[in-house]
DNA sequence: CCAAAAGTGTTGCTCTTACACCCATGC
DNA sequence: GCATGGGTGTAAGAGCAACACTTTTGG
């Protein structure tokens, strides 16, 4: 078969890529929901999302959705997965590229995402979303824990600098379980990736917290010699 | 914005599956390459790969290439990721979702697919291949990895009726590592998952090593309990 | 001075790892 | 009878989980 038959006569699809943003607020962890502005189904609660255009990369894709429709750039972004069903879309056949992203709230125009029409919800506020974007979500925190428990990923939710008791609270929030936080400090310390400042932070208690920072380099230094991080 | 223009204005790409295919055969673990028809790189060693029809789920997309292109059916089969650089298939923008795969390779039939043009390399053995397939491979053999680690991925590779030893050479096969022989032992049949069978595979040695079953049931009944597997 | 959250060590237990010899059989 | 791979148990050490009291300070 010649070059220009092989792919011409190929058939072709939307694509669209759709962001599972997770951010960290007041101690929960939130995701970042919009309402859909396009029929069927307009109104409706959403996923952040939008088509993949000529001679962009998928990924290209998922960032500039992210900014056009929240403002929102810079931030730690990978792909999750394709979704590919026929029928998946009401509208028309369309091919989803699924991104989940970390956020720090606190870094972020949360009054831009809102003019957007974005509201961050915690995880047991989630409504029915459209299409199969409920199962997009499940599989997004499915693979942020997984991911989560051999990566620091959580610093990516959380302001430069934090405390101790609130990285516990952010795993204990990603796990949905308590965790003894002799034993988190004793973990988290020994892994030296953490550089301890001279602050507190007195927002949550009157002795204030002791404010530290992760520290990449020595994190990236340590992976080199077989070093890997664990929750 | 209207549905029809919503849609309609969106530009269209083609979205091609690629399969990554793992067997295990004579102790060795196996990738399944062909070489490509079409130009440009007609000759070159590639996955197999195909598009994705209209109205055709990815996930079917990838079963049926993997059929049309080799004769192999009935398998296990899960989706790894897309790949969607704009400038990664030379012959037009494709946007293309990898699937990985594991097959037993003495239940199919080798010939069929060698008549196809397929290949079955072991992974020291694999060439450098079109595009972007290299990458897709070294991303399938760390999901392998990570899979296999805590589920019970291995028994797709292996004969329904396998012994000990040969269970231990495919994980070793897999992460590229010595296994104590006594410690995977005691390991393997804690978990209570294996059937014992009245059969020796005497095709290794003089002795002969018992056969055993993975018996499914037991293990989706343990798994309900909060049973996990882990090599 | 008291309420509220931060910070601190020890112990038992479980799990992992390392390791060497006998067994069965075909030739 | 011997060479070859299959099969078996134990002990030491590492890592994990459980657990309660003292410290700091704003109000």
């Amino acid at each position: 078969m010649s070059l220009a038959s092989f792919y011409a006569n190929a058939p072709r699809h939307l694509v669209a890529v759709d962001c599972i943003i997770f951010g960290f607020e007041d101690g929960k962890l939130k995701l970042l929901i919009i309402q859909r502005k396009v029929d069927p189904l307009a109104g409706a609660f959403s996923l952040v999302g939008g088509f993949v255009q000529e001679n962009e990369s998928t990924d290209h894709a998922a960032i500039r959705v992210l900014r056009q429709t929240t403002g929102i750039r810079d931030i730690f972004m990978d792909q999750l997965r394709a979704y590919g069903d026929a029928g998946r879309d009401a509208g028309a056949r369309v091919i989803s590229l699924a991104y989940y992203a970390l956020i720090r709230i606190s870094e972020h125009d949360k009054l831009l995402a809102q003019q957007h029409g974005a509201h961050w919800l915690s995880l047991h506020q989630i409504p029915e979303l459209i299409f199969d974007h409920n199962e997009m979500l499940r599989d997004a925190l499915e693979r942020l824990r997984d991911r989560a428990k051999f990566h620091p990923l959580g610093f990516e939710l959380l302001p430069e600098k934090f405390s101790l008791p609130q990285l516990r609270n952010l795993y204990e929030e990603i796990y949905q379980r308590p965790l003894d936080k002799r034993n988190f400090r004793k973990k988290i310390l020994a892994m030296d990736i953490l550089e301890k400042l001279d602050e507190k932070d007195k927002s949550t208690s009157k002795k204030g917290a002791h404010l530290y920072r992760f520290d990449r380099k020595k994190y990236d230094a340590l992976t080199q010699h077989g070093f890997v991080f664990e929750i």
